[in-house]
DNA sequence: CTTTGAATTGACGTTAACGTAAACGTCAAC
DNA sequence: GTTGACGTTTACGTTAACGTCAATTCAAAG
């Protein structure tokens, strides 16, 4: 029976995934990211995974916030503001007038996002017209738009 | 009658819109950035304004043209990829093997745009979903959430 | 004609978000 | 016992996207 293994052991060891382990190493290989990436999150307190000794242990809640953060990088928030946002969900919730605070915090979040959705479903309908103007020119071209 | 007048004449002559032209201070107090911004964008290729000696005058396309790039920088592309995204609309549409290209790359860019808006679709539906729960236990301890 | 004010071109400074390299520890395997 | 894979810290380098400052030019106003 194994007391003590190593993150890449442990890694290995269970299939089922809920109290599962993670290595630096593997997190960075399925986030498509370089350790020294985490650990520079790490350093600007975004995630903080247990430690054995030295080595960091990365929960699977760590693993969930680190793709939060990821998703928060491809709608182009610094890492400043995602931290603000991950704060958010962690503040003390115990009293009305927090919770008002949360809630009023939330809802300005929210309205940022929804005019970034209008400017995105702009930029999409832009190329959409231009596809379309492209694919009838083709056409009239007496070419297949979907041909090679 | 006046045959030469400066950037910030001319702007203040016409108040049709058609063929305005506009001062880079101008455009600079619209899009709520400096000049130095814009000045760099050009230094990058992105815009081209006319001269008059050394002045810059914008047209009102150009002025398109910059809406356009700060939208852009807002959904967190790069200035290096909006300017891809700009020479794609200005490539030579003649040959067929062109425009071929051009609706592959435009579908391309549609592709990670929509994905884009998968991403940004279920930071949404998080936040809307903190701002639920928090309502809720809001009214459950005999608080109006809207109140102050 | 002098001053003012907006424009210009360099040139260097700054911040964010990592990359890269050095120097080291640790364990399993050969 | 050394090799190799993986982990660590410390520290300096790099790139993008501007900011900031100095020195000029140039047209308009007093």
């Amino acid at each position: 029976m194994v007391l003590l293994m190593t993150a890449a052991a442990a890694s290995q060891a269970a299939t089922h995934d809920l109290p599962r382990i993670y290595s630096i190493a593997e997190l960075a290989r399925e986030f498509g990211i370089t350790a020294r990436t985490i650990r520079f999150y790490e350093d600007e307190g975004l995630i903080k995974p247990r430690r054995q000794g030295l080595t960091r242990l990365y929960s699977s809640h760590d693993r969930v916030r680190l793709g939060w953060i990821l998703r928060g990088k491809r709608l182009g928030f610094s890492l400043a503001e995602i931290k603000q946002l991950l704060d958010l969900y962690q503040v003390d919730r115990t009293g009305v007038q927090q919770l008002r605070e949360l809630l009023r915090r939330s809802r300005v979040h929210i309205e940022d996002l929804e005019r970034r959705r209008a400017d995105l479903d702009q930029h999409i309908a832009e190329f959409k017209d231009v596809e379309a103007q492209v694919s009838q020119e083709l056409r009239g071209r007496g070419a297949d738009p979907n041909g090679d």
